[in-house]
DNA sequence: ACCGAACCGTAACGTACGGTACGGCGCCCG
DNA sequence: CGGGCGCCGTACCGTACGTTACGGTTCGGT
């Protein structure tokens, strides 16, 4: 009855066809996506459809597994830490979750999620674990060198985190979910993964000049 | 054929009644409310429902709104501003922030929202007005007071306002919308506010003691 | 060449729900 | 007291959609 795949082989050339369908249509109408419109975009029939997945809800989970295995950036290896490379490193967090946050197939995704999300959190949780989470889990290596490097300070590793989490997203990703059109530009993101960095760094860095003792974060 | 009613009585009692029964519904059942079950909490008839309110979404939003009517909290007059009285206030603006977003009332009438939000951001508009800008409206004057006391030093108020924002919401938002169970209790809410505040102060505050030419922010 | 499995296109079924119509009942006003 | 009006409860209608069923087609294996 259930055809879940193993983890080497996800899916099919062809199911991933479908999935890709699914998001296409994810993306353009919502969740008003129902399985015939799925099927006529995808070119195959509404009984295939149930059989590869299961129902309607097991596609838009295999959906949303898809989308997020395929945003797995690059595992950053640890070089040597100096300040700017550490400046540059979080700039980079931060220009990319701003670009993710932005995109149409997250913005679509996230809305789903939340419009379930009172009577079945699954996809909620899929959602936070690739997006939320997995940016937790490669970020804070990143501060626990500088960290180590002498270059940060900061009691709770995970607290710090959230700090930055907010220093880069501040209001945007409420109002983009809650549909008002935003200037997302390159630039406008470049400039506000800067800011954002700065302002962590104020919180968190610690001072050039310093006295190696004086480790004390600002602002706890 | 439309009662849309004027401003200074905007609905009657009975009408109210109806408002906070589908917002009962909203917080139990997300958006799967359906106008049979309104009808059956308010006891009243659908025929009635459609006399007063035109339609369904309609109906949602004379819900919200008037869920917004009642949030507003105290105009919060300007008072002489020092050091201490600028921090508390700044703290009850986090600690009022943290509790609304994370109301179950608030977290329904966000998820509709945003869940109906790629085919018609009407909803979206209204909670936004209701929610983030009516904060910021709230809260921007007391910045301004602020660095008029020679207490705060920053660029451009929106901007300031932001890094408030985010500093105090962080992840919360989105998390809660996604439905991940947080403790949010009241002496977390207290914590996270006092955290958000100092931040803030240390990226916008003028030091105590530094001498009064000296009034550029840190980290723009 | 033949068989069966997989799959496509489409039709069909059941249900849920938005919206409307109708009969009955209480209440206000003359 | 009587008539009209507003509202309740309920039945009803049309439609949209999830899910299933079925006939026809392609294709790999024997």
């Amino acid at each position: 009855m259930d055809h879940v795949p193993t983890d080497d082989t996800p899916w099919t050339d062809r199911q991933r066809d479908v999935l890709d369908a699914v998001l296409r249509l994810l993306v353009e109408e919502g969740d008003r996506l129902t399985t015939t419109a799925v099927a006529r975009a995808a070119s195959c029939s509404k009984e295939t459809l149930y059989k590869w997945f299961g129902d309607r809800t097991r596609l838009l989970e295999a959906t949303v597994r898809w989308q997020a295995s395929r945003v797995k950036v690059a595992p950053v290896g640890g070089h040597r830490l100096d300040r700017a490379s550490l400046t540059a490193r979080l700039e980079e967090f931060a220009v990319n979750w701003l670009t993710v946050i932005a995109s149409d197939t997250s913005i679509a995704l996230n809305r789903v999620a939340i419009g379930q999300a009172a009577k079945d959190a699954t996809l909620g949780e899929i959602v936070l674990a690739n997006g939320r989470f997995a940016m937790g889990r490669r970020l804070e290596p990143v501060l626990e060198a500088g960290r180590e490097a002498g270059l940060l300070a900061f009691d709770d590793r995970e607290t710090a985190f959230r700090t930055f989490f907010g220093l880069v997203a501040r209001d945007v990703h409420i109002r983009l979910l809650l549909g008002e059109p935003m200037d997302l530009s390159a630039d406008t993101i470049r400039t506000d993964a800067v800011r954002a960095v700065r302002q962590f760094l104020v919180l968190h860095g610690v001072p050039e000049t310093g006295s190696p003792a004086d480790t004390t974060p600002n602002g706890r």
